[in-house]
DNA sequence: TCGAATTTGTGCGTATGTATC
DNA sequence: GGATACATACGCACAAATTCG
């Protein structure tokens, strides 16, 4: 009955050394033929052990060097449903800011013609002119979150605007520059999904293929006319981000 | 250069014979032997490019009968900040009863001491009593959802919703319980994280092991003293929902 | 600078167990 | 109950990366 397969026997002992803090983050644990002697078994059964372990997100392999044990950092908590005031920008910025982390972005806009989807996703027809922008943000210089940002010429395109992130008003937000040109946007509409990171993703993100992460689907909308006026795809690492929605009430509140 | 090994050039095959069209959803594919036998290798290979399929949600293993062509289904969205009208339940309920799916659901209830996670999140000491009750939500049959519900019994433990599912006011809502005894709870604050699930929750929801799923961590606020008065884990497929908040702007609000 | 030893990564085969028809 | 089909575990061979003398 109870014959635990000699790879899961080998995850648990290692899992037991890791967490009960017998090895510190950063040390080396056995490599494979260590551990295939020890316990008497072929390499690929000691592999397999740790390839569970590096699932968990407790272990990192470096090929050539050895198995090393993972840095635990508990995920941060990413408020996306909090207002936000004029001139701070976006949710990781505000975030990465008050963990006293450097936070950067590369960015590159590029006029373009909606595909079915954005488009479906604008109100508009497919084929329309949009802007493109593809954002990298970063902290302290490793790559956390990817936005791909789609915005209508037909709302942006006759003013300052156009570009996100150039000109006189570039880099200020969503809410920010859309109230430049006299639009009142609400808090976006947010559609959150869990999947595996395509390989263009991975690679982007400095991460291996298949990691999970965590895909919002973001929309601004004109407040007045109920318009969209902004879309994008946002891609976070879900080892790494929780996304948190709605406001607990303060204990003297209305 | 371009030797794509064969596990992966049968994968291909197999996924391009299914998105032409040349199979339809529900069919048989080849089995393992019968590829092996085409392709001139071991069943080892075959199987690992069903594998890969099977993780493309392009197709489904039924052990004994034979591998079948999956039908793919859209994600369903799940609009989760959607004030509830009194007497609907909750947000997978009203989904599943606006697509005209027969929606039910298993629970349990029992009395369990708080752990460090859930007394942290409900703002109370380590061991005291709570009660748990632990849901599995079916779509015609199908479990589709897992939730695992705490409520502190200082809040409820006199009144008569101390089990969520019994009583006269059982199966109501965690909204429209609370109201029984006088407390009024806004919107939930929700935690949404994505990862694989694990070994148990695989198992509940029908699933194999390492699927990706959306973890939210949902927590209802008393709206006049701001005390957590229920939290819950809640765990849904990723392939097959996504979560909405915010709500769109109608063209004639204030 | 180079090369040998060590270490991880990948692909494939085989034996055995289990579910279905 | 036998045949067929999928699931799991293990082992081996070779390639790629790293380390170190």
């Amino acid at each position: 009955m109870t014959d635990t397969p000699p790879y899961l026997r080998i995850a648990d002992e290692l899992r037991a050394r890791i967490l009960d803090g017998g090895v510190v983050a950063g040390e080396r644990l056995p490599s494979i033929s260590e551990l295939a002697e020890e316990f008497g078994y072929s390499g690929g059964v000691a592999q397999r052990a740790y390839g569970i372990l590096i699932e968990e997100n407790l272990v990192v392999a470096r090929p050539g060097a050895g198995y090393f044990v993972q840095s635990q950092e508990a995920p941060q908590v990413l408020v996306r449903h909090q207002r936000v005031r004029p001139g701070q920008g976006s949710p990781v910025r505000v975030m990465l800011v008050e963990q006293g982390m450097d936070a950067s972005r590369r960015s590159e806009s590029a006029t373009a013609r909606a595909d079915a989807v954005v488009a479906e996703r604008l109100g508009i027809a497919a084929g329309e002119p949009v802007v493109h922008t593809a954002y990298v943000h970063l902290a302290d210089g490793v790559p956390v979150q990817l936005t791909d940002s789609w915005e209508p010429m037909a709302v942006t395109g006759n003013s300052l605007i156009v570009l996100p992130e150039a000109g006189p008003h570039g880099g200020i937000g969503v809410a920010d520059r859309m109230a430049v040109i006299g639009i009142e946007v609400g808090l976006p509409v947010e559609r959150v999904s869990a999947r595996q990171a395509t390989r263009q993703e991975a690679q982007r993100l400095a991460v291996q293929p298949g990691a999970v992460v965590l895909a919002v689907e973001r929309t601004h909308y004109d407040r007045s006319t109920g318009r969209p006026v902004e879309t994008a795809d946002i891609v976070l690492l879900g080892s790494r981000w929780i996304a948190e929605y709605g406001i607990r009430p303060e204990p003297g509140a209305p």
